[in-house]
DNA sequence: AATGAATGAGCCTTCATTCAT
DNA sequence: TATGAATGAAGGCTCATTCAT
């Protein structure tokens, strides 16, 4: 007799599978950010999903295959409004965009970090995740490069980006920076004070500019 | 239950307790890098080094300990081959030196990344890290930032880079597309191509190029 | 890994959690019993109990708690007994009586002593147990006193026991005999004769039967 | 080459083999006095005695040895001082002799009980000291029984006890009730309230005192 | 298709004992 | 004969996974 799912749970997925999908890997997700992959067991992930153990082993095949979407979901919610990114070009300075876009990436990256870093611990995990990389993600290159240069692109079609400026090669460097930023900041402790890009930026902006600028 | 270490490890070590202590933290460094940190477990290490269980506990506290020694140990030997870099102010072009450098510090941060990476998964292990990266480690910003900056102040003052020129953003720069450059490589398994990062380069040294160039 | 218990176990507990717990219980105390606290090792309970270890972890914290709820468990249905002793006030003899409780009393303690004993092997153990014996009993005194003092007191209402007799005393007196004979018999091994406590009650007894007598 | 003994050994010992066997074994003692005896770590007690752990087996032939030694010998010593109870007789006041008494005796058993209890724990242990003590002690009876009731024939020899007061009896009383004081004071905890046993006793002086008292 | 008790492999760690020095 | 590093069996405990309900 299978039980229907709980209330709260009920609630909130109505019981589409999809939706209970998605509400086991958020819970994986919250449990992994909080405490650690090492504190990510089924039990936990259970318990703060409001389920049964044994549930998720009917929409997921084990706790990799769990951890894994866990991961992935996030990286994809996370780095959704980057998109947007293209649509400032023009306003403000190019400058003071690409600072934003620095600050709004770099908290991205504060999150999916630790997360994706902490799967270096385990070989089996690491090559699952690696599948599900090839095969949905970063066709062309470092994690999100393409809203960022997509919008350098846009700034040089109206002027404000030398004509020659390697685009793609700048956004990367800003990506590259809040990479290091998040990562190195999560080494160093969550309590210590974000790392300051402001100058590499201004170097980047700088290379960028136009002539005359 | 022989006295002697195994005649494999007394003839690495002469039996001198800091060479075995280093037999020990480089075993795990080995595990660790070949298998991940979930692999590392006392067992496998002792087996690694060729030595009894019970024989670790001789030279470490526990299992963290000598974790947290052999990744301290790791990034202290590959660091060094950094220090020369100064040296070579003058010599070449600055934006030839800097692929060049972009190239060694990749392949030291392939080592490295993965290993501090791991440590992500484990809070506790973290957080001993974080107190060793803190009281010996990275007084004046994120790893190795210092020959870097070195030997761009050394060019700048040949005039070989632009007076105005920060050094220090562009050092860091030059950094963190090698950190991310590694992390991306792990994620991506390390049978893919090393990631590209001359076009970022070039724009790098464009930036600092003095006036005339 | 089968769901329900194992048939031997099922068929005695019938599956009701507090039946296992029993059964769980049950089992440490005969491993304790027969081969000593040190023997009770989370294997061997399991085993005796028929068993996988794990499932000891489902009914008790650990295994200390595991041991004191044995002791505890085991001191409670021993002691059970002696509660009928004051309905015996006015029949036999009050000496006949005391030889009688000292007997039964003695096989009491024979079980007890050594469990209760074994304990202060371990000092842990020891405080467990000390918090679960301050909270849970021998409210006025050592064990047992009271059942004893009462029939004693009930004797002395009808007159066989001389009216001024510290009945509390001559109780306490007859349970040290008993005591200290189930420990020196576990101490001189099974096997050996229990001792001989005859002439000690009997000198309690005339110790206080009344001046008539 | 054999080192000679640590010169703190050496200077209360004089490397006397025999004298060495009892430093070791006060040092055993003085450990599981403290710590108990699951912290009677052959590794404790060397460090206690101030030598190698090896040298302990230069000495005895194993751990147990080393154990039950102590426990032996400790009680040996401490019931050394009983022996001068009987050259009590006729002085005081009889009641007030055995209230002394059992003050010493208490303070003793206080010492011994913990750890011959301790001992229960472990049946190979148990089964040594078993053995010791049946070739060695207790030969009529338990512990020190026969100083006290040396003490008491005496008095009843100067007609301060009844004639036909059963004085082994007596004796065995006032002991029975030292060695559960001690025994329950420890399971209560060393800083509980010695028991009160002064009615006990009364009633027993009362039981042998002579008819016209 | 939800559950959670049962399971046992496997983890880290301790410790009595040995033996080359 | 004193030493203490080496050893590995064994201990307590965790946790991914299964399956009867």
């Amino acid at each position: 007799m299978p039980r229907p799912l709980p209330p709260r749970v009920m609630a909130s997925t109505d019981g589409q599978p999809d939706a209970v999908r998605h509400h086991l890997v958020d819970s994986a997700y919250r449990v992994i950010a909080q405490d650690g992959l090492t504190a990510a067991t089924t039990r936990a992930i259970a318990e703060e999903a409001g389920v049964g153990v044994g549930t998720l082993y009917n929409y997921f095949d084990d706790r990799r295959d769990l951890v894994v979407a866990a991961l992935l979901r996030r990286a994809h919610l996370a780095s959704e409004p980057l998109h947007e990114m293209a649509s400032r070009a023009g306003s403000a300075t190019v400058a003071a965009n690409l600072h934003r876009a620095a600050g709004e990436v770099g908290a991205i990256l504060s999150d999916l970090v630790p997360l994706f870093a902490a799967a270096f611990s385990d070989v089996g995990l690491l090559e699952a995740l690696r599948r599900a990389v090839a095969s949905a993600e970063l066709p062309h290159g470092p994690f999100a490069v393409h809203p960022l240069e997509s919008y350098l692109v846009a700034e040089r079609e109206l002027g404000r980006v030398a004509a020659g400026a390697d685009c793609r090669a700048a956004a990367s460097l800003v990506l590259s920076l809040c990479h290091e930023g998040a990562f190195l900041q999560f080494l160093q402790g969550t309590k210590s004070a974000p790392r300051e890009v402001g100058d590499e930026i201004d170097l980047i902006a700088a290379a960028i500019s136009p002539p005359g600028a």
